[in-house]
DNA sequence: GTTCATGCAAAGCGTTTGCACGCAT
DNA sequence: ATGCGTGCAAACGCTTTGCATGAAC
């Protein structure tokens, strides 16, 4: 669980919120889970834990974590996903054509957001940046 | 009309599909609206002119022509917009805050789509790009 | 004890689909 | 004449919301 390097209970008690059993389990099961993911898999994996817990749970307990700023939530192909805020920004190319996902260091965005933000005073949130495109693999066999 | 400059009946006919006054009046009207619509604003401009013109039409009309490549579809602050592909590539800031979506010519982003070629194989499509963070006025207000 | 968060169910919204008719080819 | 595109209405999936109960503080 490497978000446990952060003092959750201080985190979310701070500002008057409150720590809960499903709250803590919805940041688990995306810490565990290798990436982003949708709200509804996200659901089947806390509802295997946690029964009861209702998917209209799970949607404000995301949207609450999005707010404080702890999970990004992003539209890669269509598709509304979740992600844990890690140490490394990273941002995603998805392919036109099959739909792949591959997630990249943000380094190579590093000179454009200094830019934006010298140029426009624009703060970009490198964790949300998607790009479209065609990959590889589908290129190749269009030729 | 600044796609009148494309054949558009021969490029749509060329490949099997049909010109209908229905498309040629969503293309137009994409193409008259400043900049990126959602389909219901588009719906309620077309509809001013053809009245018939159904909703299902439009997402049907929206969704043939980002398939022919001549619309993209993104989203934008949890909305999905529409745009004519225009000659000069461009990308949106996105602001977290106040939603306020700002859009810069693509030459920034360049140098990035080409490494992604060299080092990737991923073509990059500029039109889709959207880049979410905290714009200057918002950023100069919370100080 | 107070207030916030949850569970439940219903509603909401944007979007998609099946079918019959009509129009572009 | 053929078959693709449209209009209509219903269905769909994801997400949100109102309300009463229950849990965190």
């Amino acid at each position: 669980m490497s978000h446990h390097h952060l003092d959750l209970p201080q985190l979310i008690r701070a500002q008057g919120y409150r720590l809960t059993p499903q709250r803590q389990l919805v940041l688990d099961t995306l810490c565990a889970m290798s990436s982003h993911a949708t709200a509804s898999e996200i659901y089947e994996q806390v509802s295997a834990q946690m029964p009861a817990l209702n998917q209209a749970t799970v949607y404000r307990t995301l949207e609450f974590f999005v707010e404080l700023r702890l999970i990004a939530k992003s539209d890669i192909g269509g598709q509304t996903v979740y992600e844990l805020v890690g140490e490394q920004p990273h941002y995603h190319l998805v392919c036109r054509q099959c739909s792949h996902v591959a997630e990249l260091a943000a380094t190579q965005l590093a000179d454009l957001a200094d830019w934006l933000l010298v140029e426009h005073g624009f703060q970009a949130d490198l964790d949300h940046v998607v790009i479209q495109g065609v990959c590889a693999d589908c290129r190749a066999s269009s030729l």
